[in-house]
RNA sequence: GUGAUUGUAGCUCAGUAGGUUAGAGCGCUGGAUUGUGGUUCCAGAGGUCGUGGGUUCAAAUCCCAUCUGUCACCCCA
């Protein structure tokens, strides 16, 4: 029996009409990325599981697809271990493939690969869909798209202020009104120290960064629950209601952390990076948001992180600074940056709030009738000659009746259809019907490509 | 991984004190109009009621399990 097919739980089939729209999406964030001067790379959308494990926390690890060895895969496990039922260790003895995570990863392999063949610094840029295995909910997929940008090998401030403005002119021509939010993580470790827990700085980012979400109280009892001393939390307090404009924030920041170098470093970096920004003319506002954290546990300066100002919908484009990401592969001391458009979110975002111009789907121009076999012979040199006038145009492949194929039209929004029988053919015309009125009128070829031509 | 919720025609949904042959709108097919779509009229096709068990004389309806979609938590684009 046929069984109703389906598609993997999160995964999504795309329409055409969705299609032209994702596309315009693509090509939108494409054009302002190589007009900044990067350029575009593919990767596979499978890795070593070595090069993903360990790279995104434990929690990312859960996530990883994994992709089971090929052949006799189940021989090779030794039986204490199918005994014990221990998926971990099996998972190591069966799977050595998984799909990718993220795009920046498998761009840190790439780079330390082949480091010989590339010009430093390296801008890169990469559209092409990760693979998370989470369960679905709103905003959220099991495979999504993302389009990163990233410069690698430069330590200047520079490639952040690039960063800000590539993300400024994207949500500026996809009419997306956003609010870019900067922290820096040098100022959330700088907090750790000064409050006299440089240990447990990826559980205080991780608790602070769901301040907004959950309220002061909820988070200062999570961080008791990780384990961080009463009085030390008692210090946080304070640090993570500073109110004021970004320079407010900033000064009293630095007062908190004084005695810490790393977080003085890291306030250095925002004014610097702040001031930059300041002499330029953004149209999206700038926030700096001390409880930004970012889970992903390879940022150690600036953090990024975008959200749509009418839409609840969680950040739609994020990013930071990675210092020692190709480090793990044997590459130490090449910094890079980058940030991370969700395409699927922002799809999301611009569905909500109707923000796709009218003309993104386009349409075939021109339709032909099919009447059968002589006029077929005789419409194919014109077809081929309205293409090669740059017409879409096409010729029905069978001789249906007239009103299915009237109807095929119809239902694909093809502005012209054009009919050609016996009469015509000896007239040596063209029976020309524009649908939307529904007026219809002889024609010569020439006047037919004239019409046709502006309709286009 | 934890919790809540959903599933009836291609689509959107009606349908419970369990009771003949499960309905509607839209869509689809054919005809009115054998060279004319979008409007109108007429007719027709299409359903193992997500799947598997159980309770019952009898289950779309009640119970259990499972799958799928949705939502929240965790985490994240």
């Amino acid at each position: 029996m046929s069984q109703k097919p389906s598609i993997p739980k999160g995964t999504r089939d795309f329409f055409p009409q969705l299609m032209a729209r994702r596309n315009y999406i693509f090509d939108t964030i494409r054009s302002v990325f190589l007009l900044y001067g990067y350029q575009e790379i593919e990767t596979p959308a499978m890795e070593n599981l070595s090069t993903l494990m360990g790279k995104y926390g434990e929690e990312g690890d859960k996530l990883l697809f994994k992709i089971l060895n090929s052949g006799d895969f189940a021989a090779k496990v030794p039986d204490d271990l199918l005994a014990n039922k221990d998926s971990v260790k099996i998972t190591n003895k069966i799977s050595e493939k998984g799909l990718r995570y993220d795009l920046t990863v498998p761009f840190a392999r790439f780079v330390v690969q082949n480091r010989n063949e590339l010009v430093f610094p390296f801008k890169r840029f990469q559209i092409q869909p990760v693979w998370r295995a989470d369960r679905p909910q709103k905003g959220r997929y099991r495979e999504f798209f993302q389009c990163d940008v990233d410069v690698i090998g430069s330590d200047s401030l520079l490639n952040e202020v690039e960063l800000v403005q590539i993300t400024d002119e994207v949500f500026k021509r996809l009419n997306i009104s956003v609010t870019l939010k900067i922290n820096n993580r040098k100022i959330l470790a700088g907090i750790a120290e000064s409050i006299g827990e440089p240990e447990k700085i990826t559980e205080i980012t991780v608790a602070i960064d769901k301040l907004e979400k959950i309220g002061t109280e909820k988070v200062m009892l999570e961080l008791e629950e990780k384990g961080i001393k009463n009085e030390s939390v008692e210090k946080l307090k304070p640090i993570l209601t500073l109110k004021g404009t970004n320079t407010e924030k900033l000064e009293q920041i630095r007062n908190v952390i004084e005695q810490s170098g790393t977080g003085q470093k890291g306030v250095e970096e925002v004014q610097t990076l702040l001031s930059y920004i300041d002499k330029l003319k953004l149209s999206l506002p700038v926030e700096l948001d001390l409880t930004l954290a970012r889970g992903l546990n390879y940022y150690t300066g600036a953090i990024f992180e975008v959200k749509a100002n009418d839409v609840e919908i969680g950040s739609i484009t994020g990013g930071g600074r990675y210092d020692d990401l190709t480090g793990i592969f044997g590459l130490p001391g090449v910094s890079g940056v980058g940030i991370s458009f969700g395409a699927d979110r922002i799809f999301d975002v611009m569905e909500k709030l109707n923000l796709f111009p009218e003309d993104t789907e386009t349409s075939t121009t021109v339709y032909f009738v099919n009447f059968g076999e002589k006029e077929v012979a005789y419409l194919l040199p014109v077809v081929d000659k309205l293409r090669k006038s740059g017409i879409a145009c096409e010729l029905f492949p069978d001789a249906a009746k007239l009103k299915k194929q009237m109807t095929y039209a119809n239902r694909k929004n093809i502005p012209y259809v054009v009919m050609v029988g016996e009469n015509e053919m000896q007239a040596g015309s063209f029976t020309l019907k524009e649908m939307k009125s529904g007026d219809q009128k002889e024609v010569t070829l020439q006047e037919l490509i004239e019409i046709a031509g502006k309709g286009k």
